[in-house]
DNA sequence: ACCTAAGCGAGACGGTACGTCAGGTCTTTCG
DNA sequence: CGAAAGACCTGACGTACCGTCTCGCTTAGGT
């Protein structure tokens, strides 16, 4: 588990003087709004809530976070793990139909509903959605990104694609079945998204 | 504009006895509520800013709509208008596309704001979530699943397509950009898509 | 026990619409303030422990008294009874010790107390001492003025004497005592500053 | 201007090893302090009011202050000067009037404000009021007790008053203005005072 | 000439209470 | 008799100070 700096936090200290912030409350404190996040969802998250269970002043909550929406974008950072990689199986295909299928299972998970939570919050402040689009969102674009390029390099796919184009079409229904519900979001999903928009991609294309 | 009564407002009234419910609060509460709406999103929005400016005391409201979900559903769809019909040029590809084009445009009005901030709000409020879906999606989604099965007919499309993820394919990266707003969400974008989805779907697959 | 309402309500509510404040409520508070005050003294008196105790929301005790002065003021007021009403015994110094020796009683026991802390807050809330004055002090004041009047006419007190004056020189003692704590407040300092005052006011002057 | 150390201050350190305690630091707490003391009174002044103005660590203040009440005290009395003192007439009567004049000329500067906000502090707050009486009434008082058992010895006074009451009777309705503002403190009431307190106090007694 | 104890300003700590806002309910009066 | 208005209680908000506790740094005696 990494410490995530981003957006969301104050400037670090420029090791002024007075006593140093605790780390030991730091951590208290986003690992209190962690549990709290995905025991009660954002909305009934309060800052009184994560003060009382990480026994820590409502003030040295505001002190590092100015909203509960930074807080809890910094609580989600600090709770990621690597488990979004991308296989190197030789296919393009394959690489990105095998890490839709982990992503999927994340996304069912409590963890998926946070993901959610914090993109509904993040359409009244866009502190959150830039901060999430920088610290999750960014870094598994781009591994996709190198992915792609590694097609088109071997001519699996056309080299005239807009790669981010093709990223949101890829993974984009499958944030959309997260946030809308209005169909389950299976892995059998996965298959047929990846049925339906790879032939479009090959490298030998539209007859 | 049409008073809406799907599945948000309570039952209508059996012209009992007793004063009559007065439709310019009606009308002055849903007013109000959309305007609010676009001005600081579902999220900001309080019954009691809404009561205040639709010069309305709180229960008025209460009375009418049980949570603020379904008000602001009723407002949002009082205001809607119907116009994202699909063409018929006789091309799937072509009638898909014009009426991409015209829901991108709607999409950068504050009409996409208030949507965004509704999808926002749904993640921790089911019920705006299903009345989203149910009064707005699903029409749009069933007009376009004609379009489709139309296409399917003609022998345009393959017959073994799954019409559900074929439209989100389509749709979700709009929503998605909408959201997530890592890159703007143009014309030229939707032109993207359609390319890079519609191969797949060609009735003559691939190769 | 009188409900007072002085200087420090707000406006008594002009019977329009809605429902009426609870007088329950208002009794509650002002009881529990009361008791408070007596417990614990001014400074040391919350409106969360007011709130907590007369079993009431903290913004039902803001919308009746703007500040915890006023709060207060009122429960001393709606506290008090006539008790220091002066007799007629056909004789002003008579009459006058008799209630001074009243009034020394009362200074004495916890409302005494109560009494000190409200001057004393009133040093930083003008708003306290006017109506410590409108409505404690003045009443008393004026009756006292009576009795000398009547003691004039009678010829039993110079004509020349500033009322005012007189009053302050006998009672301003006793209060001084009650602030100032460096000697203790007896009945027997009462009979020396009659003592003391009286035979300045005497009818046929200073030889 | 003399730095005080009664009743109020912490131990003076006994020389020890360590970097010597600031006494620059020392005088702008306590210029602060009184500076402060005069623009928001007692009760509103605050240590880090003080701190932040004396350009001062908290810690600083507390280690040589152990309460706001005490760092009040010094700083009010590390600004007394002696403009107090009796004159020697050879007349008790003109004396105290005189005294009394000058008393009531500081009563009207804003340092009679800082002795009202000082004794209402002190009624929820004993220390202040031990303190203020020990230190600054006290003094006076005795240089008035003085003056009036010369006066005895001289005859012009009655040997059988209690020198007690009567510096209350004279001085109490002094403090009495100044705290209640019922009436206005001018120098004619001081003259009033005196024709009806002397009297009382005559060698040769009532007719 | 070093050591070391105690001071320094700064500022974070866990707390308490503040005064406000909005929630959703209840109780009047008015139409 | 029900709609409208407004007070009700509740709970959380974000802020101000409290008095204490580190920090990194002087500052001077003591060895």
């Amino acid at each position: 588990m990494q410490k995530v700096v981003g957006k969301t936090t104050t400037k670090v200290h420029s090791r002024g003087r007075g006593r140093p912030r605790s780390d030991e409350a730091h951590q208290s404190i986003l690992h209190a709004a962690y549990e709290l996040l995905m025991e009660v969802g954002y909305t009934q998250l309060t800052i009184e809530g994560v003060a009382a269970r990480a026994l820590v002043g409502k003030p040295t909550i505001y002190r590092r976070w100015s909203s509960k929406a930074r807080l809890v974008m910094d609580a989600f950072l600090a709770a990621t793990n690597s488990e979004l990689s991308f296989p190197d199986t030789g296919s393009v295909k394959e690489d990105i139909l095998q890490q839709m299928h982990k992503l999927v299972k994340i996304l069912n998970t409590p963890r998926g509903q946070v993901i959610a939570t914090l993109i509904g919050g993040g359409q009244t402040d866009p502190e959150i959605i830039s901060a999430f689009q920088a610290n999750w969102l960014s870094p598994r674009r781009f591994d996709c990104s190198q992915v792609i390029k590694k097609g088109i390099e071997r001519g699996e796919l056309r080299s005239d694609i807009d790669i981010e184009a093709v990223i949101d079409a890829l993974y984009s229904p499958l944030f959309y079945r997260l946030l809308l519900k209005h169909a389950p979001l299976t892995e059998d999903f996965v298959d047929e998204l990846i049925d339906i928009v790879m032939p479009g991609l090959n490298g030998y294309p539209k007859v």
